[in-house]
DNA sequence: GCCGTTTTCGGCCCGACTGTTTTCAGTCG
């Protein structure tokens, strides 16, 4: 049984006992269920690895969670749980799943009206039936109706820099408005998480009345989910929920920490706070005194941090995944800043499927800020994007030529190198020939095809493709695309252990709905000291605005500048890659 | 049911909004 299932079963053996109005259980069960969900490694191999034993290492696992894991992992069913379903046989998921309904009020519907599934509850529903039962009423029945028609028509998870543009749009809104004096995104998207589900905009005003009317009132609303004094959240056509928080001024440090997240790090946070017998809010930190809590700190975030006695944690990091014992210790590594890459080691031309000249790509990439840039057109294999072949990269050769000394006479910076991105063909071997690949200056590789290959042969594939001595970087290397198709069965430990020997580069592809490698992975690399380059894949002279993701995720990953060789000047990244 | 640099027992983050109520429970983040 894999993770994602044993993670829902949790989840719903919290919510059973949550409609028992049984203390505390549910929150243990919920969290572990979290826990399972993001688990990179599955709770079986866990097991074989090590029984009971390691499962009750997994954060969250006790005694009695681990056996019950083990009963998943062995039969396939689990007693305790099928047993709660009895008493409420109900799919908990689904009826969960519709905004604003819990356990409580998902048991009540069972016992009254023998509700069982988001079906049995549109008709009831519809009949006006749930509006007629205590504690009900007709504004409920209407949300709940309306709370079904947005699981029918909204999909996942949003892709960061798909939606950035949009968020910035209604930011610059806000800031124009007289009333409101500061304006902050917060949440997923200040983490910079590559997917995110919501979006928090945090302001401060003396007229928090005016600005929420203003914001229910934006165009492209489809519904408006709460309209308060300090709060208002509204959902968008396309699906995407909206909260905006009025805060006072002293508390903006807090409030900013609060709904930035995540919820793990804020929790870690109170848990330091009540230590030194203070409580953290949103609204500040508070040492508690007889009989009044005194303001310690609230109005920046510096300021918070400092007195719970950490160092300043960039949004990036904030997972709670060992960021606040590393500020504990002042050990926080310096991670890479926004706008510090010097080259672009990705880009695609209209050689093959870009939309631009190599030219005009080079143009834009100066303008960004870039000295180098790679064009690693695709190769023969990939027919579709009409990929080189030997004749035709050796005339591109011709080409960039022209460009670098057209680019030398306007003074220009920028160097573009002649590079690739080789297909790795079925067994592992190249689409290009090493008497083509050695002269080029970089030499990227990428699987394109034949992606459900089972682990094993798909890492030896990978591997043998790392091992060819002309190869600098492994493009995108999981293969995935956020929304629309998994990783590869990749083992990613084998890769960065080869490309760790090898002296091989992994490229952090910043195009959003890529970001891969992902946080997690960049994390191994820094671990490891393996070097990585964060590339934009660019098919057109507007791409090269992806680069900030990447940067993005590289910092999620707690990647410093020396990880990163386009960070680095011309020279000396050349100078690595072909040591 | 989990967890421990105050604890192996006794705690467990905490506040806003909604809807249905006349003081609060449920849900959410």
């Amino acid at each position: 049984m894999r993770n994602a299932e044993i993670s829902k079963i949790l989840y719903e053996i919290g919510a059973f006992l949550e409609m028992q109005n049984i203390p505390f259980k549910p929150r243990a069960y919920e969290k572990v269920a979290e826990v399972m969900e993001e688990l990179e490694e599955e709770a079986g191999d866990i097991y074989q690895r090590g029984g009971l034993t390691a499962l009750g290492k997994i954060p969250g696992v006790g005694v009695s969670i681990a056996e019950k894991i083990e009963e998943l992992l062995k039969t396939g069913r689990l007693k305790y749980y099928e047993d709660l379903k009895k008493k409420t046989p109900v799919d908990l998921s689904g009826l969960a799943s519709v905004p604003g309904l819990g356990p409580k009020n998902i048991k009540k519907l069972y016992e009254k009206l023998g509700i069982k599934n988001l079906s049995d509850l549109e008709k009831a529903a519809r009949a006006g039936k749930i509006g007629k039962i205590e504690g009900f009423g007709a504004k409920t029945e209407e949300n709940i109706l309306a709370g079904i028609e947005f699981l029918k028509t909204s999909g996942s998870r949003f892709v960061l820099g798909f939606l950035k543009s949009r968020v910035r749009e209604l930011e610059a809104r806000l800031k124009k408005l007289k009333e409101v004096e500061r304006v902050n995104v917060a949440g997923s998207i200040r983490r910079s998480k590559e997917t995110i589900g919501d979006v928090d905009i945090l302001v401060t005003s003396q007229k928090p009345a005016l600005v929420m009317d203003f914001f229910v009132s934006q165009p492209g609303i489809s519904r408006v989910v709460a309209h308060g004094d300090t709060k208002s959240s509204v959902r968008l056509e396309n699906g995407l929920e909206m909260d905006l928080r009025v805060v006072p001024e002293e508390s903006y440090g807090a409030a900013l920490l609060y709904f930035t997240g995540s919820k793990d790090h804020n929790v870690a946070l109170r848990e330091i706070a009540i230590k030194k017998g203070c409580k953290l809010n949103e609204y500040g930190l508070f040492k508690k005194e007889k009989n009044r809590d005194v303001a310690v700190a609230g109005k920046t975030e510096e300021e918070v941090y400092e007195k719970l006695g950490l160092s300043y944690i960039e949004p990036e990091m904030r997972e709670n995944l060992g960021e606040v014992e590393a500020a504990a210790k002042g050990n926080l590594p310096d991670i890479i800043k926004y706008g510090s890459l010097k080259g672009d080691l990705q880009t695609q031309s209209d050689w093959t499927d870009g939309a631009n000249s190599i030219y005009d790509m080079a143009l834009k990439a100066e303008s960004t800020g870039l000295q180098y840039m790679a064009v690693t057109d695709h190769t023969k294999r990939l027919a579709m994007a009409n990929g080189l072949d030997e004749k035709r990269i050796v005339k591109q050769w011709a080409e960039i030529d022209k460009v670098n000394t057209k680019l030398r006479a306007k003074n220009s910076k920028l160097k573009v190198l002649k590079g690739t991105e080789c297909d790795i063909l079925k067994d592992g071997t190249l689409d290009l020939p090493d008497k083509i690949l050695s002269k080029l200056d970089v030499v990227g590789v990428s699987v394109h095809s034949y992606f459900n290959l089972d682990e094993k042969t798909q890492t030896n594939r990978v591997l043998r493709a790392l091992s060819n001595h002309n190869v600098d970087i492994l493009f995108h290397p999981t293969g995935r695309i956020i929304n629309k198709r998994g990783a590869i069965n990749l083992n990613m430990d084998e890769v960065i252990k080869a490309a760790k020997k090898l002296g091989k580069i992994l490229e952090v592809d910043a195009f959003p709905d890529r970001s891969d490698l992902k946080d997690e992975y960049i994390k191994k690399c820094v671990q490891v000291g393996v070097k990585m380059a964060i590339d934009s894949d660019a098919h057109s002279i507007q791409h090269f605005e992806y680069l900030e993701y990447g940067i993005s995720q590289a910092r999620r990953g707690w990647a410093e500048k020396k990880d990163i060789i386009n960070a680095w000047p011309l020279e000396k990244m050349l100078g690595f890659i072909k040591h």
